[in-house]
DNA sequence: ATCACGACCTGGAGGC
DNA sequence: TGCCTCCAGGTCGTGA
């Protein structure tokens, strides 16, 4: 589900909750993501604080407190962190519950490859799932070492956008997107990257990303933002899930091909190898 | 040392 | 209707 503009999208519509004090936390027990079960110990240790800022790297939220501790949460394929009437029915699959005096912030995930942490703040860069972050796709990036690493590596310009390493919050839908917009096919090899075609493929990384969140990110089945409202940007994507119907650019058909066990979507006309 | 693959889960869609 | 197979926005450990 999320990538990079549907997690900032759940994080904009996070935003009423800084100000508020955690009144009680609750988790599910369930392991989620590499079978780790959320650290209750370190969440019920945020009961009082107050929540400061919530931030976000790639496809992380880091839910800071008044205190030394964060909150971190990824939202893996049907995660959703929402704020809720305290009242109101908890979703199935609800994995953390926080109370916040009237309202609760509530993460649930079906498939439980979401990931709940607590850190400390002061120790963010030496987290395992943040150390290897490459810079937040919102950031200016450094097209000079976007090339350098292309140039070093010996695998497709698709796998290599997907490497949070290179630039995090990328996903599967943005790189097909991405590089539709770059017309660069998703199988080139990275090695064979120009100067002038990486200028054009970062670009169209923040493009994708920009276009997206203006429509409120990509709902094809599951995501929805803090308030339970769906993203209209399935609606506006030029290749992804539209095999066989024309290339808003050229009219050839869009092709579905499977690159590292990933559905992919690109034009054979206009996407060079 | 790198890279592609399968595993981790549940639920929805489509075929028969 | 119901069962069966396939597929899914992510990440990580593995075996080649």
């Amino acid at each position: 589900m999320p990538e990079l503009p549907e997690v900032e999208t759940v994080r904009r519509t996070l935003l009423p909750a800084v100000g508020a004090k955690i009144t009680s936390a609750w988790d599910s027990g369930k392991c989620l993501h590499m079978m780790r079960k959320p650290p209750r110990k370190k969440l019920q240790a945020l009961v009082g604080a107050t929540i400061t800022t919530i931030r976000r790297h790639g496809k992380y939220l880091l839910v800071d407190t008044d205190r030394s501790q964060s909150l971190l949460v990824h939202l893996g394929m049907t995660g959703r962190f929402r704020i809720q009437p305290a009242q109101s029915e908890r979703a199935a699959h609800t994995h953390l519950v926080l109370g916040l005096g009237k309202r609760e912030l509530r993460f649930s995930d079906p498939r439980r490859f979401g990931q709940i942490d607590v850190f400390e703040r002061e120790q963010e860069r030496a987290h395992p799932a943040l150390a290897i972050l490459g810079p937040d796709g919102l950031d200016p990036i450094d097209v000079v070492g976007f090339l350098a690493a292309a140039k070093a590596r010996r695998t497709t310009l698709k796998a290599f956008v997907l490497d949070q390493g290179v630039i995090a919050g990328v996903g599967n839908i943005y790189a097909s997107e991405a590089l539709w917009r770059a017309k660069l096919r998703p199988t080139k090899r990275t090695k064979r990257l120009t100067k002038a075609a990486a200028v054009l493929l970062t670009e169209a990384i923040r493009e994708v990303f920009d276009h997206a969140l203006v429509n409120g990110g990509t709902t094809l089945s599951d995501f929805v933002d803090a308030d339970g409202k769906a993203g209209e940007n399935a609606d506006y994507l030029w290749v992804y899930d539209r095999a066989g119907k024309p290339c808003p650019r050229c009219s050839s058909m869009i092709k579905r091909s499977v690159l590292q066990g990933r559905a992919t979507y690109y034009c054979p006309t206009c996407q060079t190898p």
